[in-house]
DNA sequence: TTCATTTAATGACTATTGGTCATTAAATAT
DNA sequence: ATATTTAATGACCAATAGTCATTAAATGAA
């Protein structure tokens, strides 16, 4: 049984290891002008391994998304940790997007560019579930306005801050230069102005 | 002076063939499935001809996000015809927006999907410019909250109502399933709280 | 140790496809 | 009628995602 572990170990260090390689290559090319032979080299791999290990170039992606996506919900979780109330803790998880991209800019676009299966989701980890526990804890213990129906709320907080980081973070430039505004400073107008309609009393 | 106008017009009629045709292929298949010759037998023209008229599948895809584009901020600049406040202009501009994805969910789709360059901006026909018009107007108007920055605010609206509405649609089934809400609802709902976050009094 | 069997890895090969360009056809001017 | 300019073509090339027959390595049995 010793041995039937120890290969098992091994693949899913090999499976590491090639996921490694092709994070390199994807991040610093782009999906699209990324080779699977490239990432086969960068992983010291015959692309015909990757293959026994990946369904395709499409899959190696995905399982960027996953590791990207389980970074962040446990990037919330720990944030989440830190704070009593309900409203802070929105307010932390608000604060750890904002810092999931600046440290992992590259799995932020990885997130922002994928666009699944109309059906596909990844339950396992779900920031959004983070998220809408944090929200219903704030209206339990009255720091968030009663009244509000906390699924609703949570779902359009996590859409609507995603699309925000969105739109200031990849149109960076483009923002300063038309409108001449700190992408950073709508950030934080925008968590402030949340904050006030969230908050009780 | 007569031949050559001809020509032109000739030239322009040629363009927008190809954008249908190229429309109908990716609108059918997706960016990556669709294939130029395809476009091409679409269009009744050879591919050498596609290429005489745009600079690949890129530009194609391209193309059809400037139509996207054209069309959302016409209907945007028709619905706040309609109304006369400044907050009921905004309230225009959302359910319009709603109502493009009705109406035209691929190019809703394309928009959503597209992530052209850093650099490159479609200033030609910007939906964001026409609700930083109505927001300014609400201010002044006063049916909008004075103490509001205009720009921030529109841009805020603009990147969260552009947020959630990609995922209540792309993920429609997704949160029906998983949270047992109606997408239609969290959107009517979102309506609601930044209409009260908004208007004035 | 030796040989058979199972498991893992390889890379040459194929099919597809984005993009090019020398050639042909058509329209226009002389 | 002929020359010239403009438009269109499709055979061709290069790149690359994905396959599969072959080889190598590890394991177990004798």
């Amino acid at each position: 049984m010793t041995i039937e572990e120890r290969r098992q170990r091994e693949k899913e260090q090999r499976r590491t290891a090639i996921v490694d390689a092709a994070e390199r290559v994807f991040f610093a090319k782009g999906f699209d002008q990324a080779t699977v032979d490239e990432i086969a080299d960068c992983a010291e791999l015959s692309k015909g391994t990757l293959y026994l290990y990946f369904d395709g170039k499409d899959d190696l992606y995905r399982a960027i998304i996953f590791r990207a996506l389980k970074l962040l919900t446990t990037a919330f979780e720990k944030a989440i940790a830190r704070h009593e109330t309900g409203i802070e803790k929105v307010w932390a998880i608000g604060t750890e997007y904002v810092n999931f991209y600046r440290e992992h800019p590259d799995y932020f676009d990885a997130l922002i560019h994928y666009h699944g299966q109309k059906t596909e989701t990844f339950y396992e980890h779900d920031p959004l579930k983070v998220l809408i526990d944090v929200v219903q804890e704030g209206i339990a213990d009255g720091t968030i306005r009663s009244g509000l129906d906390p699924l609703k709320t949570a779902i359009i907080l996590w859409g609507q801050t995603t699309g925000l980081l969105q739109i200031a973070f990849t149109m960076c430039e483009a923002i300063r230069d038309a409108y001449r505004v700190d992408p950073e400073e709508i950030i934080s107008y925008y968590f402030d102005l949340t904050y006030h309609n969230l908050k009780a009393g």
